[in-house]
DNA sequence: CGTAGGGTTGAGGTTAATCAAGTATGGTGG
DNA sequence: CCACCATACTTGATTAACCTCAACCCTACG
């Protein structure tokens, strides 16, 4: 059996509530998929027959507009889990997923993991909270789309994922954007224009350097100051 | 025991996984609580004890903004539960609540109906279902925040609301709006001026009849036109 | 009759999308 | 090693959707 899957999956929040036997079991009808940058892992509406786990890359679920723009919900990092929650609703994958660069999953079906669901409750309950994290990320985007201007969600996603113990960006400090900018974009609900401009504009009015994907906070207290106006 | 009480628990999806004992133990420790129309029951962020059953009236769920603006993300009518998934978060409830007209709700404690997550598993299946609904909702307002327009969500709305049995609104049609329009318009992500400017717009193209709350379809077939272009 | 609340209408301004063009950058094949 | 191309990114000009502010209407109700 394979040691590192078994790690993997001891070290997501949900699994790690298995025991031996059910995780080596669980591991036994898993299957591995390998897939390139941007290859599709599902569409929306598909039928759902399992959830997945991340085990190297990043896979981005996102929704798609019929005119073919996208609004990325979020980007399941390495030891990750997601459509968890597809496996009970009966209309499918509510969003698309796909590899954002070269990436490997791992495909936990249904059936398995329902059977563990009935006997454990402590599954029950790791479960119950992914999909309370997943409703809490939801109304969060829900927030931001509805209240807030890009140039306040650009620096939210910047504090949230640059911030130090204190929760806080300060001066000096280097930011370097591991995605492209045009996914970013998409996650911040916009397009890579508006993206370009709101970078541009704090620029110019000194609160961060840029250089290609490498940003340098000027002015933390400012940056701050934007995103606590509206919460 | 309250016989109306024991009804109403049985309607809803969630708990009627619940055999007689457990229902009739967890409407003992149950409290009924009467609202007055926009008194508040919680506030986001407030520490979670427990789930709601609307009991009479309706509950609107919203989020608020810094500057005050409101956005409605559900309006949970009698016979509906609401907060279970705030149940399994650190962080409290993610949106206010407050009565939309008077109403009365059944508070449900979190330690008892935890209790029994830890015994029934068809409970606990019942529960993921309610918070993959809640998921599959959360997801599609942000689909409609992202890509579509006032006037795509507001005929979306009427259509859901006021369908025939094929899904659809057919000409003649009488809608009753139920609501406040200015409710609506918060449910919508918009504002009353707007709300109002598209209910006129549709009236000047022929599309729709307004008169106070009573709308008259005009031309179903235009209005299903407008939002099958944005699926 | 007067007031209050919900609703409507108009003018003006802001945000961000769209369209179009131009600039790096990195990889590929000659 | 260089020319070429694809791709991401940037910038500018224009436009569209929608919000804000302000005034006004209408109806219910004291």
């Amino acid at each position: 059996m394979n040691q590192e899957l078994m790690q993997m999956m001891r070290g997501t929040p949900l699994l790690s509530a298995l025991n031996e036997a059910e995780l080596r079991r669980l591991a036994e009808v898993s299957r591995r998929r390998k897939l390139s940058r941007k290859e599709a892992l599902f569409l929306e509406g598909d039928p759902v027959d399992g959830f997945y786990l991340v085990l190297a890359g990043a896979v981005r679920l996102f929704k798609i507009s019929a005119d073919g723009s996208e609004l990325t919900l979020h980007i399941a990092q390495r030891g990750q889990t997601f459509a968890e929650a597809a496996m009970f609703t009966p209309r499918g994958f509510p969003a698309n997923a796909e590899a954002v660069d070269a990436a490997e999953v791992l495909f936990l079906p249904r059936e398995e993991f329902v059977a563990m669901l009935r006997d454990g409750d402590e599954l029950c309950l790791r479960l119950f909270r992914d999909l309370a994290i997943w409703i809490r990320r939801l109304t969060d985007i829900i927030f931001s789309l509805a209240f807030r201007d890009v140039e306040s969600r650009l620096i939210s996603y910047l504090i949230q994922q640059f911030r130090d113990e204190s929760g806080r960006l300060s001066n000096g400090q280097e930011l370097h954007l591991d995605v492209e900018k045009s996914l970013l974009a998409s996650y911040l609900g916009t397009t890579p224009e508006t993206f370009s401009r709101v970078l541009r504009k704090l620029q110019d009015n000194g609160l961060l350097n840029v250089d290609g994907p490498r940003l340098t906070v000027i002015d933390a207290e400012a940056l701050h100051e934007i995103v606590e106006l509206d919460e």
